[in-house]
DNA sequence: GCTATTGCTGATATCGTTGTCAAAGAACAT
DNA sequence: ATGTTCTTTGACAACGATATCAGCAATAGC
């Protein structure tokens, strides 16, 4: 078993037989370093076991080699995947992911956000919706000289560093393909007002049914909050109309769901009567029966991009990546007909 | 504005015209300090807005102010709820949470995680299920002097700091309950096989049938690993018996989802065919129809818990808590019925 | 009255790195 | 031979806190 004591960069430029700070150099791989000298210090490095002491790097080189996660999110699936889509990276850089969960209607949100990577001397930050779409705050960010990334609808290209995924063009092309399928009364749930692809989804369907010339029935538009229970009194509101519509497209799967419990819980079948759209691909459109045709982003693999821009831009080592817009897929599973009759 | 540079304990020294260890003793509220002379520092702190540096303090002490999270856990909503716990006592202590995501199947895990927290100075470690199962890796981080506390289901005692479940109560409990409603053939189908919540949630059932002198019937007594699909091949499977159970009761939520749905696309009816029970009280279990009846565990409170104990051990000031078990509470919704006929 | 104890305080070393700067030697130009 | 530049290296300061230990009053004990 190895000694109490960890070994220190000392250790090894003794046994090197070289300076402390030539140690210093091989370890960060600075240039001027004689391929001999190099050799011998990594020679030791290995021996010995040698780990240089992150807080003491941290201290003086004032990088902490720690990102923060930004978020204020209740969908934890999304949340999850977001995670471990930054972890994957992590892991490969050696930096670590640190949690901050915010709360959107904080005040001094900004504050004590720049307050908290101050006192952590956190390198950089991931930003999620809907902390994403605070302008304000990511202005504090800028203003603060802070490195962030971004995941956000693709209308928040302001910022320089972003991830961002086409809700538009997603529910677009979902509502068009529900047209052509013979649907000309659609109901639509909405997202929570403060995240913008809540209205870029909208937008996208209601482009895309004006278009075609399909009035929308106000009626039938609600809005939600992304949660389950707002999409189900949503859903037992549309389906109390006068007249019912023939689909129902909600902004998420949560809600979507919520659909479904209040369509099922009236006796309505599911597809024959009534078609339930969601959004994101949640494991539960899969897991629901009949199960949910949605709208894919490849949510993990957008949170990796997004880590790898941070690190280009806090890590001067690292290549450089380039902001990105990912697209959607769409997924046709049971919930979706061809409208009978 | 504040200035660029961030002001330190030398600063609050000359202004409150004391030494700077004065001052280190005043923000570790070290004894021997003359009320005076104490508030006298307060007010420069303030008056300067000095925050110690956590870099610097961490290098000195060998405290980091972090905690990590170690899991291995497909379920998002459990590790969800694990960390709003464990960042609640972080936010009031001013300790931060970091991730681990491990592989059980990993033969140096051990190794690995002592050297991570080595590397980063880690003040101690939450773990979770399935690894907080792993005995060996327990013996691991106890021969390496790790501090940390473990969630875990009742029988894993053996470590000093825990906070536990009582799954088997809970499993027997609810098994009662459906014998109580007439049931006697009764399909249990089983967690995953590495977390030992698994064979403590089946004893639970099995010995609260073998009282009532209910046989079980191994036909419908499955193995499956906590995931939806699990729960649904099993379900496919026991309902292809010649003979089918009125009640299926799987070890946690995602399999009775998966059983409900391949009991819907059979065309048996719930609850009156078939009733089905669950376990965890995830978000689902709500937003099925019909709803699931199921067992809730209070797993955002139990890592709440977990982190005061572990802080408790880490941070000699903090009051020690102590180690605790938690009860569960059934819940009692519309996929459980009583007999008819 | 004189020593021992206690309470409070500060000078300085220290943690383990990186940063600054200068020196030594090699290589090249004049 | 001399000056100039470039490469390689090391001595030592610095980052911003805590730890050690000693000093100085004030109080207690005899």
């Amino acid at each position: 078993m190895s000694k109490q004591m960890s070994v220190t960069i000392k250790d090894v430029s003794k046994d090197a037989n070289v300076s402390i700070k030539t140690v210093s150099r091989v370890i960060n791989n600075e240039v001027n370093v004689s391929e001999d000298t190099k050799d011998r210090v990594l020679q030791s490095i290995l021996k010995l076991g040698f780990k240089p002491n992150k807080n003491a790097q941290s201290l003086r080189s004032k990088r902490s080699y720690m990102i923060a996660l930004l978020y204020d999110n209740p969908n934890k699936h999304y949340l999850a995947d977001i995670q471990s889509g930054i972890l994957q990276v992590c892991k490969e850089t050696g930096y670590n992911l640190v949690l901050q969960e915010c709360n959107y209607q904080n005040k001094n949100l900004g504050t004590e956000i720049i307050e908290f990577i101050r006192d952590f001397q956190i390198d950089g930050l991931i930003v999620t919706p809907p902390l994403s779409d605070m302008d304000d705050l990511l202005a504090s960010l800028d203003n603060a000289k802070v490195h962030y990334s971004i995941i956000a609808p693709s209308d928040k290209r302001t910022s320089s560093s972003y991830v961002s995924s086409n809700d538009y063009d997603a529910t677009y092309a979902m509502t068009n393909e529900i047209i052509s399928k013979g649907h000309a009364n659609i109901g639509f749930i909405k997202g929570h007002h403060k995240h913008s692809a809540s209205s870029l989804r909208y937008k996208g369907f209601s482009d895309a049914v004006t278009q075609k010339n399909i009035p929308i029935n106000s009626e039938w538009v609600k809005e939600g909050d992304f949660s389950f229970d707002s999409g189900f009194s949503a859903g037992l509101e549309i389906l109390d109309s006068p007249i019912c519509p023939s689909v129902i497209f909600a902004s998420n799967d949560y809600m979507a769901a919520g659909v479904m419990k209040a369509a099922q819980m009236k006796g309505i079948k599911i597809p024959s009567e009534l078609c339930i759209i969601g959004f994101d691909d949640s494991p539960i459109a899969e897991q629901l029966w009949p199960s949910l045709s949605t709208i894919r982003q490849p949510v993990e693999e957008m949170a990796c991009h997004a880590a790898k821009i941070l690190l280009g831009t806090v890590d001067g080592l690292s290549e450089k990546t380039e902001s990105k817009e990912f697209k959607s897929e769409l997924i046709l599973r049971e919930s979706l007909v061809s409208l009978s009759g």
